[in-house]
RNA sequence: GCCGAUGUAGCUCAGUUGGCCAGAGCAGCUGAUUUGUAAUCAGCUGGUCGGGGGUUCGAAUCCCUCCAUCGGCUCCA
């Protein structure tokens, strides 16, 4: 007899041979059925496979990650089968479960597989899977895997980074592949599938290797899943902030301005500054102060800030003076610059801390291919600011940029957000510069600001920035994609290369530490986050124009203009649609703007001083006295936009 | 930068086994309509078919090249 002990605390006594799913089967039939994956004594079992002996079990159902990667693992497996009955002199290479479904690497040599592919593979996929091959995994001596890949250099070279006794092989059907296990128990539980797009990958994600093609596909247990999950990526896609952008006349591009640059228009020029204006207000409450910067820099600024070494090369080159000898950059952070207002007059320790804020523009030179909508430019200004504190108040220095940031998100309605501390990667640590000594009091620090805040925070190690350790928020959008906003970052680096110093108490100079923070992370990555998230329909206090005023015939032209002007007199952002349209015709171009009042007036409405409010999405409200409405709607701005304290 | 795909009017898209003057809807302009909660009607304008080169009697369509965009990879101070 061997003894389990179910997560929920249960012991079940289960005879020699039981497997997990005999375990399920125990428990109820239904759960059998759904059981996707198991854990025994924290090692990943086969559901089917005999439990070797005592200790504790936990089955994973589509509903946990574990259930959900099992599942995606066992459908590349099922993709390379199906692959290979099309393509049988492909070389496979690795299959994962990834966030959203699963890839499978493969050189298909001279072959090629587009689009126009997919439905075939498709098809048969779902054809092996309704044979439910199970997955059988067993193991393989080292010399016999070898002899398996004579053929396939990338598989060879898996097998020899294994340890003889360590190397097993998954078996479905008549298919074999290198694998470390954790299967579903056969091919029938993938009912629905599909494959979503294929793109080039290098091999071991080194771009130095050769590259191949990376299948990318996505399976459910359930049709209806499927279906689901296709509707999701159709609302994602509505929401797009490249397609958004453009139908409310927020920002474009142009091929002549260059790759990357983006244009802000009127309307999303006005937006920014907004937000702008909503985040100066609340830095000024929390002691900072604004400062301004040049574009370019003397390359010697960034020599001595090191960016220079470890950027140059792959940034924009150096603008030469018309006579010889100077070379500047144009600017692709502001630090550098800030420390030197720092260094502009002595320091004493009573001035501290020092918050100097910028919203300082920075041109990056980034690759071509890597270039997304706002999302990443070349050029693109930051929410930027730099905290110059001693050493004792770095923590709580740190806790009011935490503050900051969250009051932010509150304000925009990021309410999902996680908190990530990205460390020191601890095997290399080789990319780093500064002292061991600095890199410990600066991690410490953040882990104990986000634990005495009490946000919810996962730990990234290797996530640091070649200077210093760092704090970004991640947060998710309205449907459920993660997105990194605002960063916390703490620098002893650049106090150090820009000797920056201040008096202390004891009469000695001292050195300061710095953060660095940017709570939207960039204005153009922040608007489009936001544009996704609210998918065009801004808050009131930020849209673009909140009120249009409609009248019925021009009969009425007076009395909206009337409204118009008594509405932008209550720094109300209000329009009047003057054409000779229908009311029918007004109503749908003002929806379709995502503006979020609408004022229906006409003879009812101009005698008796009132509007007939529409709201965007909601439909008719019915009519109310324009100030009445003047009240309600600077209520919901009120209620908004909350003063930071 | 790499792999793959795409590029036709301001926008969304038809048109490619090479062949009459390259099409539609929306937007725009002109006129009529004076309208009550999601598209009034008619007419008109608008395109070097991403740029350049080539093949051909003939190219939006085939080839080369450059540019840009999209999906990934790599990268992200």
């Amino acid at each position: 007899m061997i003894n389990i002990t179910l997560p929920d605390g249960n012991v079940k006594q289960m005879e020699e041979g039981s497997s997990a799913f005999d375990v399920a089967s125990s428990i109820s039939s239904g759960l059998a059925r759904n059981v996707l994956s198991a854990t025994f004594n924290g090692k990943t079992v086969e559901v089917m496979d005999p439990l070797p002996g005592d200790g504790s079990l936990v089955l994973h159902t589509w509903d946990s990650p574990e259930g959900k990667k099992a599942f995606w693992h066992s459908s590349a497996h099922l993709l390379a089968q199906t692959l290979l009955q099309f393509y049988p002199d492909a070389k496979l290479t690795i299959g994962p479960a990834i966030e959203n479904g699963f890839y499978y690497d493969v050189d298909f040599g001279t072959d090629s597989i587009g689009e126009g592919d997919f439905d075939k593979i498709e098809k048969r996929m779902l054809e092996n899977a309704r044979e439910k091959y199970a997955f059988k995994l067993h193991p393989v001596s080292k010399a016999d895997a070898l002899a398996m890949y004579t053929d396939n250099p990338f598989k060879t070279e898996l097998i020899e980074n294994l340890e003889d006794g360590d190397i097993t092989f998954c078996d479905h059907a008549d298919f074999t592949d290198l694998c470390r296990g954790g299967h579903i128990p056969n091919t029938g539980f993938i009912k629905a599938l599909k494959i979503m797009s294929v793109a080039g990958a290098y091999w071991r994600g080194n771009e130095n290797n050769p590259q191949l093609t990376r299948v990318y596909g996505i399976s459910f247990p359930k049709a209806s899943m499927l279906k689901e999950h296709l509707e999701l990526l159709e609302e994602a896609k509505k929401r797009d902030h490249r397609k958004l952008g453009k139908e409310l006349g927020l920002f474009t591009f142009s091929q002549k301005v260059g790759q990357g640059l983006p244009l802000w228009l009127p309307k999303g020029a006005a937006l920014r500054e907004r937000l702008e204006n909503f985040l100066k207000k609340a830095q000024r409450t929390a002691g900072y102060e604004q400062v301004i910067s040049p574009h370019i820099g003397n390359k010697e600024l960034y020599v001595t800030s090191g960016h220079y070494a470890k950027y140059g090369k792959d940034s924009f080159q150096p603008i030469h003076t018309p006579e010889e000898g100077e070379e500047y950059l144009l600017k692709p952070m502001n630090c550098p610059h800030h420390c030197e207002i720092f260094k502009s007059q002595p320091r004493s320790y009573r001035d501290l801390p020092v918050r100097f804020a910028e919203f300082g523009t920075v041109y990056r030179y980034e690759q071509s291919g890597e270039l997304h909508g706002l999302t990443r430019v070349r050029g693109f200004t930051q929410d930027d600011a730099h905290i110059f504190c001693t050493p004792d108040q770095l923590k709580t220095e740190f806790k009011k940029v935490i503050d900051l940031v969250l009051y932010i998100f509150k304000t925009l309605d990021f309410e999902n957000f996680t908190a990530q501390v990205s460390l020191r990667d601890q095997e290399d640590q080789s990319k780093y510069i500064g002292s061991e000594e600095n890199w410990e009091k600066a991690e410490a620090a953040i882990l104990e600001a986000v634990k005495e805040k009490d946000l919810p925070f996962v730990v990234e190690y290797g996530e640091a920035a070649f200077y210093g350790p760092k704090l970004d928020f991640m947060v998710k959008d309205a449907l459920g994609r993660s997105w990194q906003l605002g960063t916390i970052q703490v620098d002893y680096n650049l106090p150090e290369r820009f000797e920056l110093e201040y008096k202390g108490a004891d009469n000695n100079m001292h050195r300061p530490v710095m953060i660095h923070r940017a709570p939207f992370g960039s204005m153009e990555r922040f608007v489009a986050v936001l544009l996704e998230h609210c998918a065009g329909n801004f808050p009131v206090w930020l849209t673009p124009d909140q009120i249009m005023i409609l009248p019925i015939s021009d009969k009425y032209l007076d009395y909206a203009q009337k409204v118009s002007y008594l509405l932008k007199n209550y720094d109300l952002r209000a329009l009047v649609d003057e054409r000779a349209e229908k009311t029918g015709r007004k109503i749908r171009d003002a929806e379709v703007s995502k503006i979020p009042y609408m004022l229906i007036v006409g003879e009812k409405e101009a005698e008796a001083g009132t509007v007939s409010v529409r709201k965007h999405g909601e439909g008719d409200k019915g009519s109310m006295l324009l100030e009445e409405f003047v009240r309600m709607i600077q209520k919901e701005i009120a209620d908004q936009i909350a003063v930071f304290e």
